[in-house]
DNA sequence: CCCCCCTGAAGATAGGTTTCTGCAAGATCG
DNA sequence: CGATCTTGCAGAAACCTATCTTCAGGGGGG
């Protein structure tokens, strides 16, 4: 049996054609309908037949088209994935930690299930969302009304936020961490620890997790009588942040331990202490929040909370898919996800129980 | 042996049915080639005739099927962003802020020319990469022979990578720091600060950074007479890494000043000074390679290496849209990017410029 | 012995866009 | 005034796959 339909062989002669499906249904003598059967575990044909055609396939290298898929079975195996912008970065500066560990956390998850992440800016002139099929979006820290979400639901994309949607929007899904719980159970865990009077390094930004924070900060010092002590600076400025904890220690009215919402207020922190020639923990307790391993080493070691950016990517994503294929209710879900609060000896007053003693070297530096 | 059980669900029904090309020259009363040509700016068409299509257009909420229109062109807008792993995870711990760097800047530049990132895993079980179309990819530290890279640039998908392709792998064009350069600089800055024996703390990984820093450094020390004092660790391993920094400073020949090739190892070896008792930059100087800000902040500041991922990851996607819009020449291209030594205290020994006198009693235990 | 069902596989269609080709009518020119 | 060019737009092919429908033939049940 020679090959037909081989007469298309140099059509321009240009690229190196790559095999399409007729290619293979030719070569293995079978019809398009039979190969694609084969391929894709439908159909009712006998094993040797599946078995021939895929052999075949293999042979010639045949890849189906991602573009001609989508467009006959609507689904493209991607998943959008974007984070408000503060500014005219597509990321914000002080998310990084955070973002980079939950996008990897959204990737594997994503991959497992057979689909692929789409970085995409929250905003932008070219329309690149217009651009590219997804199936659906995970969004990050959605702002009150954003239209992008707006139109993406609109056009009847499942969209899944990390944080809850502020305002009403129409989000099928979202994931958060219980932050009033979180900052509640530090500020406990600082005044267990003996300190008297808490301050706390937060953000003039109107995000969720930043009002929420607040809120509940403010909230527990009315509880316990304590006046409130806090400094607000612009999140995504880092400078800002330095200046701003420096201000916090230099009040009259001192604090003796200090929570950080964001991830650099650690390092911030204790500089500020160190020009103040507070020792920490003795004279001040410090704990932030942060996704960063240098906690576990600097000096000392600082306590953290994690807001487990693993588990949200994964859970977020889970949600999508879920939502994509139609699995969970239609009814819009929201978990809450556990933070966790990693002590060191920044926020311990009586012991060092993390570092046993380490014998000096024999020869003295 | 399921049943069919495809309801088609009413025509005009639940569904929220997306306005095609056709719906909207049936409304602007044109037919579907002056409604493409109008929207995409080609053809010869008077211009109130293009405003009215792009009226209709609007005011049905029509977008172009992304599908569609990749399969008819051939270009479906995406760029695939890898990056080789150690493990399963599909992004290498230690190489976080780097990548999250590197990732925003390549997010920025290809959006501006129309393109979108897509996040791969280098390896999977799952042919994810078979299901998206992609018009070319980012591969970030391909290993050798590595066979995605083979798979990609066989199947006439261009191919750029960050770092020098190892072996002879066939990409389009690479990026990459002159890392030799950045090496032997940083070492003829600690000696020139005063430094008489300089140590490495480098990994047990064979990718080409590591190899080509290790090498400059063995280099440097034969040039210049000096015994090379370096400890190895697997980079992808942090507790791996805070122990090599402690054996290294524990070494019967104790440098007096030491380069870390990665982001954690500034931390490590200040804690790793502080518990032999050595001051920096008094009695150890100190340099790593690294993106993160906290080095800017900790006490003392570490001079630091920034590979200026912005910059390499700009780089490489330029070079990779040119090459899938055939700008450039078809011979491959390598760019190499400078580095920039950040220099704080800890690499300076005579004066502390930056911080005022601190009056501490000897460091305590 | 006939009919029906079941197996195995081919034919044809749809999915939405871009673009090549074609065509009519008005404008221009010899 | 006829021929050619230009303008404005329409028709239809092609992109590649998945799936719905159809069909031939063989075997089993009535």
């Amino acid at each position: 049996m020679t090959a037909a339909g081989n007469h298309q062989a140099s059509r321009t002669g240009r690229r190196l054609e790559r095999a399409g499906i007729r290619d293979v249904a030719a070569a293995a003598g079978v019809s398009i309908t039979t190969v694609s059967d084969a391929l894709n575990g439908k159909g009712r044909l006998p094993d040797a037949t599946r078995r021939h055609v895929r052999e075949v396939a293999d042979r010639l290298g045949y890849r189906p088209s991602a573009a001609a898929r989508t467009l006959r079975t609507g689904r493209s195996g991607l998943i959008g994935l974007t984070v408000t912008t503060y500014g005219e970065e597509p990321f914000t500066f002080t998310e990084f930690a955070y973002f980079a560990e939950m996008a990897r956390a959204a990737t594997s998850a994503a991959l497992a299930r057979g689909y692929a992440l789409v970085i995409l800016p929250a905003s932008s002139r070219h329309d690149v969302w217009g651009n590219v099929a997804l199936d659906g979006t995970v969004v990050i820290d959605p702002s009150d009304h954003d239209p992008l979400v707006t139109e993406l639901v609109r056009q009847g994309v499942p969209v899944v936020s990390d944080g809850r949607p502020a305002g009403s929007l129409p989000v099928h899904a979202w994931v958060d961490n219980d932050h009033e719980a979180a900052v509640l159970g530090i500020l406990d865990h600082l005044a267990a620890a003996g300190a008297r009077r808490i301050g706390l390094l937060t953000g003039t930004t109107t995000d969720t997790y930043t009002r929420l924070s607040t809120t509940a900060y403010l909230e527990w010092c009315e509880r316990v009588g304590q006046e409130p002590v806090y400094e607000s600076y612009p999140a995504h400025d880092p400078r800002a942040g330095a200046v701003a904890a420096d201000r916090l220690l230099a009040r009259p009215d001192r604090p003796d331990a200090v929570y950080g919402l964001f991830d650099p207020n650690g390092t911030d922190l204790l500089a500020a202490a160190r020009r103040y020639g507070l020792r920490v923990p003795d004279d001040l307790l410090l704990v932030c929040c942060s996704e960063s391993t240098v906690y576990a080493s600097t000096e000392p070691p600082i306590t953290t909370l994690s807001l487990q950016p693993r588990r949200i990517g994964t859970a977020v994503v889970q949600l999508l898919i879920d939502a994509i294929e139609g699995v969970g209710g239609a009814h819009p879900v929201q978990q809450v996800m556990p933070t966790e609060l990693i002590v060191r000896t920044s926020s311990q007053r009586r012991a060092h129980r993390t570092t046993v003693s380490h014998p000096r070297g024999p020869a003295g530096g």
